[in-house]
RNA sequence: GCCCCCUUCGUCUAAUGGUCAGGACGUCAGGUUUUCAACCUGAAAACAGGGGUUCGAUCCCCCUAGGGGGCGCCA
């Protein structure tokens, strides 16, 4: 087969773009990527009721986030709907469908009575063989696939190796509503086919569906994808992965200052892996990225995981554009307004000066952006209790001492600074960190911050000086 | 209830019919350091249980247990 891959994410608009969804936009994008085939985007947003342009929107948006570009127009299947209709059409005419006049009451009571006798739910296929002149008066009739009833359905899953249904457990599926609107697993088989999809990789709670769309897929006389099923991703407690786990719309994800290359590299790592690799590039995703490394059991999240290689990547981003990501990130974080007009357009510029230090310190945006606070308080600093704590009254009056030397230093640089406190330290016989951290809860109202020197030469000297007099003065007022 | 899938350190995972069962995160202990991180060194930590097959099973087969998924005129 010299065919080209075409693989497709298929979401359906009914929330945002969750964390197992991205993970399978991601195997799709990888497995196109590494093939050199495509990867389409369909919006399966046949449910009306259910789907919300809202919806649509975080998930384009999700998607452009994590950087997982598709081939194409995105397909929205509800303007299919005539196609769909035409082929459930050609299932009746060519006696692989049915009308079924029962209604949804009939039904529910049908599911009822099967379970109740212990007997799997499904239809029992009454309209199968009676005759629509028997039909109710006023009821409209759904249509359904006449579904093998002795034999097997095989599917050769990627993932999952050969995996067997016995016909008998598979009922007679709807495919067309008494609406005239398709049903999923109808749309799902004529859109793979005339989408020319080769490669259908998705989370495997969709493993029985595959059986009906083969059988469908058999109908039509059209050849089955390829399926590859992933385990799904579990909450930390190996339950289903819940709001309160990591079932949280990637923007969730960038609202807490993630990465996108790290958020990547995490999922891909969860149910697959290429030997000891663990932080890899791109290029190295795409170049390895391979269904047959897929593994077959469950994943658990773990934030712990993503945490640490998101300080990985966050080291290894260039200042600027550490700057720029949290330029748009701001806004919409709960005080963003406030916090953007408090940085001002010199808050930025300090803080890419300031960024060597932060970003060795932080392993999320949003804990950066925390560690960076200093830079744009108002004076006086609401100290910390840690802060204040050092800043006793030896403490104070040692910064008092300290103030005029500080003043002096010519011209005003991380170097000279800190030779000038260095030099104070060894003439007063104290240790480095004596005075160095006093001087820092002076400084930031914290005590915890990148290299004090550092935080001297971006805050500037008049800055530095006024935080510096302010905590001594205080000392003297109290 | 029925059908399908899964089970290696706490977590993500690697490897193999014969290995000291490897790596990463996390944890703990040291080191380095002006704080916190980062970084370096080290440690503890796993083949779910029971039967087979075999000279030998973590690996192959069966059963049990546990977990997950599916069983809509949802997708």
């Amino acid at each position: 087969m010299s065919e080209k891959v075409i693989t497709r994410f298929a979401p359906s608009p009914t929330g945002y773009l969750h964390i197992g969804g991205a993970r399978t936009a991601l195997f799709n994008w990888l497995y196109a990527r590494h093939t050199g085939g495509k990867m389409l985007l369909r919006i399966e947003d046949t449910d009306k009721a259910r789907s919300t342009e809202g919806a649509i929107l975080a998930i384009l948006d999700g998607l452009r986030w994590l950087e997982l570009d598709w081939d194409g127009e995105p397909v929205y299947q509800l303007t299919r709907a005539e196609r769909h209709r035409e082929i459930a059409e050609r299932l009746l005419a060519q006696g692989d469908a049915y009308r079924c006049y029962a209604t949804p009451e009939e039904l529910a009571a049908m599911r009822e009575l099967a379970r109740a006798e212990g007997c799997p739910p499904g239809y029992d296929g009454t309209w199968r063989h009676r005759d629509p002149s028997e039909a109710p008066p006023g009821v409209e009739p759904a249509i359904r696939f006449k579904a093998p009833r002795e034999g097997e359905t095989v599917i050769e899953d990627r993932v999952q190796g050969r995996v067997m249904f016995a016909n008998k457990d598979l009922d007679d599926l709807v495919i067309l509503r008494s609406d005239g609107t398709p049903t999923y697993n109808l749309s799902v088989v004529v859109d793979d086919h005339d989408m020319d999809i080769t490669h259908v990789i998705r989370g495997d709670d969709h493993l029985t569906n595959a059986a009906r769309q083969t059988q469908i897929f058999k109908a039509l006389g059209w050849a089955t994808p390829l399926y590859a099923h992933v385990p799904l991703i579990h909450g930390p407690d190996g339950a289903k992965l819940s709001k309160r786990h990591g079932a949280l719309g990637v923007e969730a994800y960038r609202a807490m200052g993630y990465l996108p290359a790290a958020l990547r590299n995490y999922l891909v790592r969860l149910g697959w892996s290429h030997g000891d690799a663990e932080i890899m590039s791109t290029e190295e995703m795409i170049a390895w990225f391979d269904l047959d490394a897929i593994g077959r059991s469950a994943a658990r999240f773990d934030f712990a995981k993503l945490e640490n290689l998101n300080g990985h990547y966050l080291r290894n981003t260039p200042d600027a554009e550490i700057v720029a990501r949290l330029k748009t990130l701001v806004p919409e974080l709960p005080d963003g307004a406030a916090l953007l007009a408090r940085i001002g357009d010199d808050g930025w510029r300090q803080l890419e000066r300031a960024m060597p230090g932060l970003k060795e310190r932080a392993t999320t945006l949003v804990e950066l952006l925390d560690n960076a606070s200093f830079l744009f308080a108002k004076r006086p600093l609401a100290l910390d209790e840690q802060a204040r704590r050092l800043l006793d009254q030896t403490a104070r009056d040692t910064l008092g001492v300290l103030l005029p030397r500080l003043a002096a230093v010519e011209p005003w640089s991380a170097e000279g600074l800190e030779a000038a406190v260095k030099g104070f330290a060894e003439e007063t016989g104290r240790k480095l960190g004596k005075v160095a951290q006093p001087l820092r809860a002076a400084l930031t109202g914290a005590s915890i911050s990148p290299g004090i020197f550092d935080v001297l030469a971006v805050l500037g000297r008049e800055e530095s000086l006024a935080r510096i007099s302010d905590q001594v003065h205080a000392s003297r007022s109290a």
